[in-house]
DNA sequence: TTCCCGCTCCCCCGCGCGGGGGAGGCGGGG
DNA sequence: CCCCGCCTCCCCCGCGCGGGGGAGCGGGAA
């Protein structure tokens, strides 16, 4: 059965490209949309779709308070992919906070929003880079690691994961890795292929600013 | 006869709204896209469109040099309505002055781009008034970048340089700093060259490290 | 037990990256 | 005046990086 999802934009035209984009994949459905966030909850709970992709910025009620009241007020709630223009837009940190489940950007390749549709229907975390920054000053100074492990949750990263981001984000190659860690090459290659795909980054410079923007690692 | 449209636009998502929005309409009929400024000029040659719908922010070629081009070296040109985000877009006036006919805000909806498609391909002129005036207020700001201006002075890095490295940390490839800066790509490599050398560091991954440990860009 | 997942290692392959050169235009300062 | 710094673009070249596969192993959950 295919996947099914409510498209949530203020612009038309934005919707209309989500939907031309998402309605040429044979297993995703678009079953309805909305233009402000008001008309969510309602939407959600006759429609039921896998996924609502959700701007932020939005008249009457922004992506914020769509999310917190989905995931309030209805139960079995859809997976909510908040969309927007910008890497760095304080709402979109407010809309992961509040419990959405990833974050893609209005620029991205079809194929990428298709990617990123199918992912947060099966349950996973989608976060890109600058996205995941605040997430870490909203669990205070007290706790670099709390907050680390907060992203680390948020991107599913594992331990192992962690470590290899950790010293990619101190400038080491992946040799240099493979030594510190007393493993293959190889092996670190996987790892950084692994954390790439969970940040959403393209390469290790991505990640790594990733990595300083969520607070994983801090400056000093 | 129907209206031939071609589309210019670095994002795949507009491309698609905007085909599927025109489309829709009998008399319009979208010929062709382009991703960015570069490929208009041989596809106009080509594909003789009656308007050309460009958004300004683009790589390789920005939307104002892409009319430029157009005027200046196509005959019997196409109309070009620019496509943009933002009210106060200063390429935009840019790309007006440059000989665009008309500008049309992203959000506007679906009837009125259908709308100031046809206007356009008559012959009339499209502005939105509004927006003008804003552009004047906006002026003004010239924010906190005193601190990033004493790092860069510390190691020396020319005001380029500090552009690009200021790209590097947002996760940009050469190919994209050339693209933002409208320069080629070997160019952007002298400069990273430069950055690199000057600030002891390996490759841009070191690079992005330095800019974040020296506060030259500040994570939030 | 079976299945999944994390960690480990392997292959091939394309390409972006960075180093090494050089060169022309242009502006300011000695 | 000439020189120098800056920005621009060009060449060649090696290699690290990242994607695409796959595979074996151990442990924990179903």
């Amino acid at each position: 059965m295919p996947v099914t999802v409510l498209l949530v934009d203020d612009e038309p035209l934005v919707r209309a490209g989500l939907r031309a984009v998402l309605e040429a994949q044979p297993d995703i459905e678009v079953v309805g949309e909305a233009a402000d966030g008001a008309a969510v909850v309602p939407l959600v709970r006759r429609l039921r779709p896998d996924v609502v992709a959700m701007d932020v910025r939005m008249p009457l009620l922004d992506g914020i308070e769509a999310t917190r009241a989905l995931l309030r007020s209805v139960d079995a709630p859809p997976k909510i992919l908040v969309v927007t223009t910008f890497e760095n837009d304080e709402y979109v940190y407010g809309a992961l906070r509040a419990g959405a489940d990833g974050f893609l950007l209005k620029r991205a390749r079809p194929a990428e929003i298709v990617h990123a549709v199918r992912l947060v229907a099966e349950g996973e975390s989608l976060l890109f880079p600058a996205s995941v920054r605040r997430l870490a000053a909203e669990y205070g100074e007290d706790g670099g690691n709390r907050a680390a492990r907060a992203v680390l949750e948020r991107a599913r990263l594992t331990e192992r994961e962690g470590e290899v981001l950790r010293l990619m984000a101190r400038g080491l190659t992946n040799a240099e890795i493979a030594g510190r860690l007393v493993v293959g090459t190889e092996t670190v290659k996987s790892h950084v292929s692994a954390v790439l795909a969970k940040l959403g980054a393209r390469d290790r410079t991505q990640a790594v600013i990733a990595a300083y923007e969520s607070g994983f690692v801090a400056p000093g």
